[in-house]
DNA sequence: AAGTGTATTGTTATACTATATCAATCAGCA
DNA sequence: TGCTGATTGATATAGTATAACAATACACTT
C-alpha cells in the first residue's frame, strides 16, 4: 500500500495499454492480503482467485464472466453462489467496486482507504479508471447540504472516451 | 414547460410528501405532448400509459412493476417487449431516467432540455429527486479534462436520507 | 378510397443477472 | 478430539432485459 502512488491505475488516470499489468495484479493481491489481515477477515483461496480474475484486465467484468472462468481445478464450472459470495466478501472490505451501469467489477485502486468511489468509463477499449477528486465530492456534499439531504453512498459514472483511445482512430 | 420552475420537484429537490401529485402527473404528460410534437414523435397511448405509471410516485419504477400494472383494457397483462420499448422510446427522448443502481426509471424533471442527470435517492421514504447542479457538472468535466477523458455521458446517483425523512425516527 | 411503406405493437422464446435455501465441509479453538 | 461458526457446494428460482418474427396501425401517395 505504501507503493501505491507508484502504480499507473492509482494515479487516477488510465494506464498506458503497455503498461506492466501483472505488477497491477501482483499489488492488488498483495494489498487484500494485507487488508483482509488488518480487518481480521479471511482472504481464502476462492475470494484470492476471484479477485484475481477480477483484476486479469482494467476492464469491469461480470459476475458470469468470472463463473466461465472459475474452474475447480478438475474443470467444474463453479455455481453462481460461488461467485456472488466472493464478490460479496471482496465488496465488504473495499477489495473491489461494483459499476452499476454495467452490471459488473473492477478491482478497487485503493484498498484500505476511504474514498468515494468515481469511476471513468471508456466506451472505446472498454477500460475503467477510478479517479479520486476531491472538488467532485466537495461539489456533491455542497448541493445535498443546500437541500438537507444526509450522504450514505454516491455512485458516480462517467461514459466517454480515455486519452489513449483519441489519439487513435475508434475502434482500432 | 413554462411553469416548470412552479414544480415541487423541479427546484432540484424533495417535495413534501403531502405536495399535489396530480398536478405532478399532469404536468408531466402536457410537458411530455409538447416535447414529442416539437421533435416529430408520436406519444403513443401505450408510451403516454407507460409514462403515466412512471409519474405515479417520485420512486423509481422497475419494468416489471410497470408491467403488472399495464394491463390491455381486457384486464390481459402486456408482455416485457411492450413496456421496455416504451421506456426505450421515453428514455431516449429525456421524458425518463434510468436508476442504474436500482435496474429502475423516474420522470424527468425537465424534460425538453439539456442537462445532466443528477439524481438523490432516499433510503428512508425511497423517493428521488432530480438535481440539477452545475458545481457537480464542472467538477466532473474538470476531473475529466485533466486525464484528458472526453465525457459522454454522466451517471450521478447520491444515496442518502432526504430533509423530509430526516425530520421523523426512521421508517416512521 | 385504396394502396404502399414505415412505425408500432403483439407474441413467444430466451438470455442475462442475482438470490434463497439447505447440505456439506473447513478452520480455529476449548 | 469434538465443538462452533464460517465457508463452500448444489439445486432451484427470482428478477431484469432482449431477440426474432408476425400482426396491426398509421401516414402518405395515388
Ligand atoms: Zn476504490
Ligand atoms: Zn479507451
Ligand atoms: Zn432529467
Ligand atoms: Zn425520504
Amino acid at each position: 500500500m505504501k507503493r501505491a502512488a507508484t502504480r499507473g491505475t492509482r494515479k487516477g488516470s488510465f494506464d498506458r495499454p503497455q503498461h506492466d499489468h501483472a505488477r497491477c495484479i501482483a499489488d492488488a493481491l498483495q494489498s487484500a492480503s494485507m487488508v483482509c489481515a488488518a480487518q481480521g477477515v479471511r482472504l481464502t483461496e476462492q475470494r484470492r482467485r476471484v479477485l484475481e480474475l477480477v483484476w486479469q484486465s482494467h476492464r469491469p467484468i461480470g459476475a458470469y464472466e468470472i463463473l466461465d472462468q472459475l474452474t475447480d481445478g478438475s474443470g467444474r464450472r463453479a455455481a453462481p453462489p460461488t461467485v456472488y459470495r466472493a464478490l460479496d466478501f471482496l465488496l465488504a472490505h473495499g477489495l473491489i467496486h461494483r459499476v452499476e451501469s454495467r452490471n459488473a467489477f473492477i478491482g478497487c485502486s485503493h484498498p484500505g482507504t476511504e474514498h468515494v468511489v468515481e469511476i471513468m468509463l471508456c466506451t472505446d477499449c472498454g477500460r475503467a479508471a477510478e479517479i479520486d477528486d476531491q472538488r467532485i465530492d466537495r461539489a456533491v456534499r455542497a448541493a445535498a447540504a443546500e437541500i438537507g439531504f444526509r450522504i450514505e453512498r454516491q455512485t458516480i459514472e462517467i461514459d466517454g472516451r480515455c486519452g489513449h483511445c483519441q489519439a487513435r482512430p475508434a475502434h482500432a
